[in-house]
DNA sequence: TGTACATCAGTGAACGCGCGTTCACTGATGTAC
DNA sequence: TGTACATCAGTGAACGCGCGTTCACTGATGTAC
C-alpha cells in the first residue's frame, strides 16, 4: 500500500557470496530455457529480482558470471560420481547408476549440455576453452577410474583402455540428450539409454568373477 | 593501376545461384573457423568479397543464409551414406567406412557439428529446431537401415533395435569430435574411433554368416 | 543507550559498439527494334 | 550493325536496437566512541 503509483522499490540486500551463487544458477537456468544467446546480463538480473548494473556488484564481467556458472556444472558431475560411489560398490553397477544420474541431470538441467558444447561458451575464449576441456576430462578421468576398478575386480574386460571405454559411455547418452533436446522432447532419451546400456555393459563384462 | 588513390571497385557480378552457394559455404566455414556467434553478415560479405548490402541480393535475411547452411549439411552427409553404399557391400563394412568417413567431415568442416548441436540456430526457432531434428533424424534412417540389412543377412545381432544401435553410432564419434574441438586437436579422434569400433563391432555382432 | 561514521549492495541514467537491415543509387549485360 | 531500354548484382550511407558496462547516487546495517 505504501508502494502504489509505481513507485520502485529496491532488492533486499543480500550478501555477495548469496548474490553470486543466485546469480550463477539463474544463469544456467536462463541458458537451459532460452539458450546461450539469450543469456543477457540484464535476463539474469531480472531473473533474480535485480537492476542489471547491481550485477557488477558481484561479478567483475558477463565472463566472470560464465565462468562459475562452469564451476557450478563441475561441481554438479562431480556430485554424480560421489553419489553412485556411496550407493553401490560394484563398479558396472556404478557406471549404471551414474548413466541414469546423468541423464536426470541434464533433463533436469538443459543448461549443461548447452553450456559445455554450445562453443559459443568459448569460440575465441582460449581460457575457457580450457576450462571446459578440463571438466570434461576431469570428469571423464573419474569415469575412467570406475572402469579401472572394474577391470581389476575382472568385471570389466581388461584389454580396453579404460580412458576409450569412458569416451564410449558419455556417448551412451551423449547423442540421446541432443536428439531429446531437437527433437523438443519427443526422443525417449531413457529408452535409448537403457537399451544401449544393456549392448555396452554386454560388451565390456569381463570373463572374471560372476556376476549378481 | 587505374585503380589507385583507394578508388574502390565493384565485386564481378555472379548470377544468383553461383553467390548462394559461395555465400552459404563461407558461412559453413566462418562457423567452422570462429563460431556461430562470429557469423556476421558483414564477415559473410567479407569473405565473398562483397559489401554486406549485397547479401540481401541473394537471400531474404541471415536466417535464409542459415537455413541454406543447413541443406548444404545434409547434402553431406548423405553423400557420405551414398558413399559407403557404393564402396562396400557388408553392411558392418559400411559401417565402418561411414564411421571414418564422418569423423574426416567434421574434422575437415568443424562448421557441421558446430551448427547441428549448438542449439544458438535454433533456440526460439521452432522451424528451424524442426529442420535440424530431420536432418538428424534422416541421418539416423539411413545408418539403421544399414543396420537393418546387416540384421537381415546376420551380421549383425537381431535382438537389438536398429535405430538404438544407430543412435549408439552416433555415439561413437560425437563425443570425441567434442573432445577434440574443446582440447583445441589434441584428443586423438581416430585412436578413440578406432578403438570404440572395435568394441561397438564386436557388441553388435551377429552369430549368422562367417566373417571376412 | 545514543550519536557519528564507514561500508557496501542496491539504483537508474547514460555511453559506445556492433549488429541486421533498408534504400536510393550505379553501371554492366542482354534483348527488342 | 547501332540505339534505347529493362534487368539486376553490385554499392555505401543510414537507421534502430539490444547489448555490456560505467558512474554518481542512495540508504540500510554494523561498528566505534
Amino acid at each position: 500500500m505504501s508502494n502504489h503509483k509505481g513507485a520502485r522499490m529496491s532488492a533486499e540486500k543480500l550478501e555477495t557470496e548469496v548474490r553470486q551463487d543466485q546469480i550463477a544458477q539463474a544463469a544456467l537456468g536462463v541458458i537451459g530455457s532460452h539458450g546461450l544467446r539469450a543469456l543477457s546480463v540484464a535476463r539474469v538480473a531480472r531473473q533474480v529480482g535485480l537492476v542489471p548494473s547491481a550485477i557488477y556488484r558481484h561479478f567483475e564481467n558477463k565472463d566472470r558470471v560464465l565462468s562459475t556458472v562452469l564451476d557450478l556444472i563441475h561441481d554438479r558431475l562431480c556430485a554424480n560420481v560421489q553419489a553412485v560411489c556411496a550407493e553401490a560398490t560394484d563398479p558396472v553397477e556404478q557406471l549404471h547408476r551414474l548413466l541414469t544420474r546423468h541423464i536426470s541431470l541434464i533433463r533436469e538441467n538443459q543448461g549443461i549440455p548447452r553450456v559445455i558444447f554450445s562453443e559459443e561458451m568459448y569460440a575465441g575464449h582460449p581460457e575457457r576453452r580450457a576450462k571446459v576441456y578440463w571438466i570434461v576430462s576431469d570428469y571423464l578421468k573419474r569415469v575412467a577410474d570406475l572402469v579401472r576398478q572394474g577391470q581389476k575386480s575382472g568385471r570389466i574386460r581388461a584389454d580396453c583402455d579404460s580412458a576409450v571405454l569412458a569416451v564410449m559411455f558419455l556417448g551412451l547418452v551423449q547423442p540421446a540428450a541432443i536428439l531429446w533436446h531437437v527433437s523438443d522432447g519427443a526422443f525417449d532419451v531413457t529408452r535409448q539409454a537403457e537399451r544401449s546400456w544393456r549392448v555396452f555393459s554386454e560388451a565390456i563384462r569381463g570373463s572374471g568373477e560372476g556376476q549378481a
